[in-house]
DNA sequence: TAAACTATGTATAACTT
DNA sequence: TAAGTTATACATAGTTT
């Protein structure tokens, strides 16, 4: 793809195999964007530079969704030796099969067999990772969000402490909603989403 | 790249889409190995396609080490809000952690049981709950410090600007760029967050 | 339905500034 | 040295088998 053909094996010459390692890592992330888009699909690329630098790229979802999703798939290969055997270890628990069935909304509790179970936990499992991602995401937010606010309320209060007393370098701008933005922030909401989440 | 110019947008024909992700798919993958081995890098490469199945590549090295050093980036990046640390010094179960470890330094770990695997599993993954069991409770109780003193704040705020000219919808812009705060805070970043929730 | 083909658009190696 | 250009090899969209 270039002005010659190029064989697949390491650049000895360390610039060019840098400025190559920057255009054809583009190119990827390119090419992951574009299958994303057309397939519709998660793709996520991660590189690790020769000199260690990390660069990550996810589209169509985020990250933290597509390693959980690749983390599960290999849990479950692992398992897979013996699972089988431990789910029939659990068939007995049937309460608990019927709440996880009423759940996914499936009517034959008797007729469960092996195959459907594993796809149970694999659904289960993946809305536990993306509930927990998601709480994680949210309270990480919530806590920059009040770190920003205490902030700019410290330096609003020292401003409008010296204020009476003084006043040069500070301009006045009156305007209406602005300053109460940040009280309709997510900030309220957290909380109330994340006593469901536990 | 084809017969035709294409555009990136999601392909309507089901067939054509599944067609063209599992070409592409083939081709991101080639695009990935050769930049490992030209610029000496690892890559790995995820895919989960719209029906939900898993696509994995890695070159260079394997999946669950690049996927590590994400990780290790990622916290890094937790550390700037001084939580990383916190839960850091909550771990309770170092026994556990330990005998995982010196469980996996050994020699012959192919030839680990499938039981001892279970039980290592089992061990894991209750740590596993700990940890995150932690983490929410740290975050939780940052979140309500933190609301805590803002309130404190507004209500000193508001006796301060009572005593003082300036009205409650007074919008304060001290000299230099940190007025501009406000603008760029947490109040833009919600919407991004809740438009990932979908 | 899928694998192979091939015309053509794209990515990129070398070149230029 | 880096950013931009260009000639060319490669990837792939549509076609054929």
């Amino acid at each position: 793809m270039g002005r010659r053909k190029v064989e697949i094996e390491r650049i000895e010459n360390k610039s060019s195999r840098q400025v190559t390692f920057s255009k054809r890592r583009k190119g990827l992330i390119e090419k992951a964007r574009q299958l994303s888009i057309l397939c519709e699909s998660s793709i996520a690329v991660l590189a690790v530079s020769g000199s260690g630098k990390l660069y990550n790229a996810a589209s169509g979802d985020n990250m933290s969704k597509i390693i959980d999703r690749y983390e599960i798939h290999q849990a479950d290969e692992l398992k897979a030796l013996d699972l089988a055997e431990k789910i029939r270890n659990y068939l007995p628990h049937k309460e608990i099969l019927e709440i996880v069935q009423s759940k996914l909304e499936e009517p034959n509790v008797d007729t469960v067999s092996v195959d459907s179970l594993i796809s149970m936990e694999e659904q289960l499992e993946t809305t536990l990772s993306v509930i927990r991602a998601k709480k994680t995401e949210l309270m990480m937010e919530e806590v920059k969000s009040l770190q920003e606010t205490e902030m700019l309320l410290r330096e609003e209060n020292q401003i409008l402490a010296s204020h009476s007393q003084l006043g040069k370098n500070t301009f006045l701008v009156t305007e209406g909603e602005r300053g109460m933005a940040r009280e309709n922030g997510s900030g309220n909401k957290v909380p109330e989403t994340l006593a469901l989440l536990k």
